[in-house]
DNA sequence: CTATTTCATTGACTTTTGTCAATACTATTT
DNA sequence: AAATAGTATTGACAAAAGTCAATGAAATAG
């Protein structure tokens, strides 16, 4: 249990065994089946969770009713309401499963006391969300400067596994795109 | 000099005088004037710039040769390339002064030696980093899931200074428009 | 195994946004 | 003061993306 987490945790940082179990008392494991909600719109985001296995998404419901997915999680990903984890506030987001999910979560009284008691521990939280920001900027700047084909090739390069896994309406969906437009894109693209 | 860069950490983190003497030490001042970069596309970002003053932006080129804005940056903000400074790779992201501009630049050097030696340090980092996170969070979640007059107000309302400061077609950059296009959703909304 | 929900594609049409060009106004430079 | 560069707006038209509807295929539930 927890194999995947502390995996990526000694990646980044080596922890000592103690350390490890000292970590381990503040986790919680957490299983989800295919569509239900980590988190919905309104509540507090009270955990981060750390996905050992499955796939989730975290997303917003716009005017029209269609989502509109912020972020993919897939193994070894974290995923959160951020703000809403920081502030108390409650959350914009929803978060479920697309698929079945093994989760570790880390409450919000256990990542506090964490960063107090365990140096390491902000460290790794400072590595974790230092990554996350430089890839939301790099998906970011290739909204505003790239074309369909360009981003979505960018995508299936990058993630060629929620390619694979995830139906490709919420690709369109993370894309800011409708399905039948990504659908034309991905005809035009085969088509060269 | 560095006041506000100061009275920005004290409020995140309040330091001893002491430590501000520290840290200090690890600061270089840097002035800009209009036009001037702080980056250029290519070169490896050295540093990290928090704004004492003035504005600037940060951008790529797409292949029309047109500024995208990723980024602006005024007082008390931080501007980087992060991405490059982190990794040591190229920089994918011209920086360039708005307005004259005074900086406080914190070198790779320096600023893993203050993650090192004092733990407030890499405190006011995390922190930083996780606002900046959130920030972005919100601005891609307006892009995927709201209409260009609500972009617009959005974007007045979080940053009123920054619509009093920049030419328009600068925030239309940011917004990933083009200069007519927002030129007419600002008709269509005086209109109403 | 069958029925149903989900999913991807395609076509016809509409709406939104971009492109190009012209104009006018402002700020800056010489 | 005149010239220049930068800025914002507007119009006509083109291109891109969305909408709605239909179809068929694949996955899932009963």
């Amino acid at each position: 249990m927890y194999e995947l987490f502390f995996q990526n945790f000694n990646k980044k940082i080596p922890l000592t065994r103690e350390e490890e179990l000292q970590v381990k008392r503040y986790l919680t494991p957490k299983k989800l089946r295919k569509k239900q909600y980590l988190l919905q719109e309104g509540d507090i985001c009270k955990s981060i969770a750390f996905i050992e296995k499955g796939a989730l998404k975290a997303y917003s419901i716009d005017e029209s009713g269609n989502e509109r997915i912020i972020q993919f999680g897939m193994e070894g990903w974290v995923i959160s309401d951020l703000y809403s984890f920081i502030t108390g506030e409650p959350a914009t987001y929803n978060i479920d499963a697309i698929e079945d999910a093994e989760l570790v979560l880390i409450g919000k009284q256990a990542h506090e006391e964490l960063l107090q008691q365990l140096p390491k521990y902000e460290t790794f939280t400072r590595l974790n969300i230092t990554g996350a920001y430089i890839a939301m900027q790099k998906r970011l700047t290739s909204i505003l400067s790239s074309s369909l084909e360009e981003r979505y090739a960018n995508f299936i390069a990058l993630y060629p596994d929620i390619v694979q896994r995830v139906p490709q309406h919420m690709i369109a969906s993370y894309m800011g795109l409708t399905p039948e437009t990504l659908s034309r894109v991905r005809q035009k693209m085969t088509r060269k």
